[in-house]
DNA sequence: ATATTTTTTTAGATTTGTCTAAATTTTAAT
DNA sequence: ATTAAAATTTAGACAAATCTAAAAAAATAT
């Protein structure tokens, strides 16, 4: 694999994100993501076209092709192996991460990159909740994160759960919650943070917000 | 601080190694380090000129001032640390570490920097010996190294003991070796890397790599 | 002290990535 | 099916960092 700029690294990440689903991505989409004008988006795929990452042609808008999503996932590797790395290893809060990670991402090192990931051993989700593609590019197709953070209204399943105490999985019980539980989050109390909970045929449920932060659930396609 | 380009900052580094005792450095001299041409030499001198950044006289050299030692003293904080974390935590060689350090020191986010440092336990020296500045700046004047790579005929004190095991200390007072002890390396014998080395006033003795791997002396003004 | 060599600077060009403004193509609306 | 609107591309310009070749200044040698 070749090295890119750190302008045709954030084109190529932010191509892949947009372009779920094989969707062709247009000029006026990238440009509005990356805070730049729709001439500069033309340019940069003329670049990349000839580079061989991408299908484009004039006006018909573009889609990374095989390499192209192949650097796409490298990038996305390193970024998200860098915020399990400040969160875990450096205590960033969530919020912070980010930023830093975006900086970091673009030092291309592939045996930094791997030794980082031994480091951390071998991490699969990042402190987001998603997927880290591994050295062949492999990841997991969902999201995981704890109940606190699931979106309203989405079907999850229970997957993890981080503390393992006698009390916890007493209320665990007693809620009816297990590994492979599916659910969703149906209402936040702002008050407390406590969530109500729906598990499929059975009546509704609160759960605190301490209990929630130590469920983790994954969703999505 | 102010945040400069990574042409500035190698600019800024260099300058700064090149300018020990506060001579004047000279346009080839900077050139030839950074493996560019004198003339984007003299135009970056122009550009940290008005960034005041350096002293410069067209024709008559030129240093960094204050905020520019500043500025150099920070980028070197950043590569020694990276340096450090490669090696103590990636396990990296230390023969490959400095190319790594040297993308990851331009990475410029002030918390990032001191979270590693807290993460690394504030450490004094990088795997070279080199002193880490401190956030303001700050660090030891001299080098600190393994015996086993103390250049031959310089005067060292010994100042860590890295085995403590009860042989180790055994054969030290044997060799008549502690804490403070000053000694230079006189010559290597390449069949077993043993080495050869004079403490004053003393008849040479000879030690084993093993042993010199694990004696830390200081030197340097 | 003058000539020669070396060092440094200037002038002008190049590459990468960006921009604005104008032209072109596509899409949507009547 | 035209026309109007929106999206996209082209043309030309600019800033950063570099380069080569030529000019200017400083150092050195005779």
């Amino acid at each position: 694999m070749l090295n890119y700029s750190t302008s045709e690294e954030n084109y190529i990440k932010t191509i892949f994100h947009l372009q779920v689903d094989n969707d062709t991505v247009t000029t006026n989409a990238l440009a509005h993501e990356l805070l730049t004008r729709p001439a500069s988006v033309t340019d940069m795929m003329k670049k990349l076209k000839t580079k061989k990452l991408v299908q484009y042609q004039p006006y018909k808008g573009f889609r990374l092709n095989m390499e192209g999503k192949k650097v796409a996932l490298s990038i996305i590797r390193r970024h998200r192996l860098w915020e399990f790395f400040l969160s875990e290893k450096l205590k960033f809060d969530w919020d912070e991460i980010h930023d830093v990670a975006e900086e970091l991402e673009h030092v291309s090192s592939r045996k930094l990159v791997d030794k980082l990931d031994e480091f951390l051993g071998y991490p699969k989700f990042d402190p987001h909740g998603d997927p880290i593609p591994d050295v062949h590019g492999k990841m997991e197709n969902f999201q995981r994160v704890s109940l606190s953070a699931l979106p309203f209204n989405t079907l999850a399943e229970v997957c993890l759960v981080s503390n393992q105490s006698s009390g916890m999985l007493e209320v665990l019980r007693h809620k009816n919650i297990a590994i492979g539980t599916k659910l969703e989050v149906k209402k936040k109390f702002g008050f407390d943070n406590s969530l109500e909970i729906k598990i499929r045929q059975q009546a509704p449920v609160t759960i605190s917000e301490q209990l929630a932060k130590n469920i983790f659930v994954k969703y999505g396609s």
